[in-house]
DNA sequence: AGTTTGACGGTACGTTATAACATATCTTCT
DNA sequence: AGAAGATATGTTATAACGTACCGTCAAACT
């Protein structure tokens, strides 16, 4: 089994850290099986398809993961707000900012496949507004922006 | 199921027309094997998965239809703005404007399943400044809100 | 006519997700 | 500590969603 860096434990504490405070509110238990499916995500930093993760943890701990197992992980993860789903990709990813509980609107770059997380109020309130005028009560949205993000668009090649 | 029919019966009295029209926009041909899929996503008048699809088509014409059939057809009715797909769900259903290209947003109800599309300049607009603000070129944009529609919530059925 | 392009069909396969059932572990109450 | 109940995990199988590959046929364009 590979040491991770210095930097990167230390990063690891501050999200586990973040993961036992959000499982304490929710009444979740944080489990080590729990814990290394987010530390793999946390580690690509990039959506991953729950079968790219079985295979990384497969990997990682020499041993077979059963897909429901992971699904079971997932499951967990995004209950307790660590982890989103990128609806429109069927992947998931660590959320950007844990420390509390919201919505998101993803940024997805087509070119390098990298996401960004924002949480726009204004958009919130806009949707709302306009399940308002549907008549509909709105329990979640669901925001997925398609794009080439201003490195790829930059760094000139399409 | 609240009223597939109304749906239905306001799009069957334009939507050949409409099919015809927009395939001769974009070149491409409006088969009968398409034409099939189309009007039975129309029949039914709410979202279908690939495979209910599939087997309502089987019963229909008594034969065996592989999935690479539908998918191509899909294909087709997506790529000339006749069919939309909800991303968060895996289905697809005939657009409720199909006489112009266009964005769509969905209001889905999670309670009976209807969905309403709905197209919201003032949305597209801040969409779009959303993604201006963080440097991303935005090519399309997927919003799907869940929620409880006006006659489920005041009905009390589903 | 010959070529090219697109549509259609079949088999097989890959990917994504869940069902059903058994076992293990943690929590709480006494 | 011991029992009861709830939660988590493991295993096998299967459902649901989607694509690759290959061949045939028909329309459209030299």
């Amino acid at each position: 089994m590979a040491r991770p860096s210095a930097r990167a434990a230390r990063l690891a504490t501050k999200w586990r850290k973040l993961a036992e405070q959000r499982c304490a509110e929710k009444g979740e238990r944080l489990t080590p099986a729990r814990l290394a499916v987010y530390a793999e995500m946390l580690a690509r930093g990039q959506p991953l398809s729950a079968y790219e993760l079985i295979a990384l943890l497969e990997q990682r701990q020499e041993r077979k993961i059963a897909p429901l197992t992971v699904y079971r992980h997932l499951d967990f993860l995004m209950r307790t707000g660590l982890v989103h789903r990128l609806q429109s990709a069927q992947t998931y990813l660590p959320c950007d900012h844990p420390d509390h509980a919201h919505e998101s609107q993803f940024l997805l770059c087509s070119s390098c496949g990298q996401v960004e997380e924002v949480e726009s109020r204004g958009l919130e309130t806009l949707l709302s507004q306009i399940a308002d005028e549907h008549g509909f009560q709105t329990d979640n949205a669901v925001v997925e922006i398609k794009g080439v993000c201003g490195a790829c668009a930059g760094g000139g090649q399409d």
